[in-house]
DNA sequence: CTCTCGATGCACT
DNA sequence: GTGCATCGAGAGA
């Protein structure tokens, strides 16, 4: 498996974000290897994003959306969770995808194990439910995904002809007009389970 | 099935 | 001290 290289990230968050849908996040862990495909993300920006972590000064935690595209950016959220990011931008100083879901490819049994269920579909259905499965902490912020390791993105076999949704963002108050969520349609049941609302605000893109 | 709510650590004001 | 880019348990329908 091929990872994506560094050029894919140097564009547009939001096109990144959207062409993220479908490729395979590849996590190696004592020489085991688990893969997942991504079918959820976000794209959060610089400045020009309220919501996103860098819209303000470069600190100490968000430093990772200020630097070089293609690696990982992982927060700890909510006193419990971790969750993983890919940097990409074009002109802005900063942005990230976050990656919200994944469907279990490779590596199941493990997975399984590191979530405690059995479950297929709460396995990789949430931003802090695939770092649990995959063993992503803030050990692997800042790690570069366009290099083959403990950490990376490869490309898929996959041919894109998938429907893809979008919708606002989750979890967030500010800029709930940007519909910056992307999500392949058939895929819907990994995803991460959504209120009423919520879901009322998905489109085709 | 749906929705609400508390846990929990830490960056930032 | 405040506010989260969340999750799972529990209650109600």
């Amino acid at each position: 498996m091929k990872p994506l290289g560094r050029q894919f990230y140097c564009r547009d968050t939001v096109e990144v974000a959207k062409d993220l849908l479908g490729k395979l996040l590849v996590r190696e862990v004592n020489g085991r290897m688990l893969v997942g495909r991504i079918v959820e993300t976000e794209a959060y920006g610089a400045h020009n994003d309220p919501a996103s972590h860098a819209y303000r000064k470069k600190t100490d935690r968000n430093a990772v959306m200020f630097g070089e595209q293609g690696r990982a950016y992982i927060y700890f959220t909510y006193g419990n969770h971790f969750c993983l990011n890919a940097t990409a931008r074009d002109n802005l100083p900063a942005g990230a995808v976050l990656i919200r879901a994944m469907q279990p490819i490779e590596g199941i049994g493990s997975m399984m194990q590191n979530r405690k269920t059995s479950v297929l579909t709460n396995i990789g259905s949430g931003p802090g439910k695939l770092t649990q499965a995959l063993k992503i902490t803030r050990e692997q912020n800042s790690a570069d995904l366009c290099t083959k390791g403990e950490l990376y993105i490869a490309r898929s076999n996959d041919k894109m002809n998938s429907k893809i949704g979008k919708s606002s963002r989750i979890g967030i108050v500010r800029a709930v007009d940007k519909k910056w969520r992307f999500f392949i349609e058939e895929n819907l049941h990994v995803s991460r389970k959504l209120k009423t609302n919520d879901r009322n605000q998905q489109v085709r893109v």
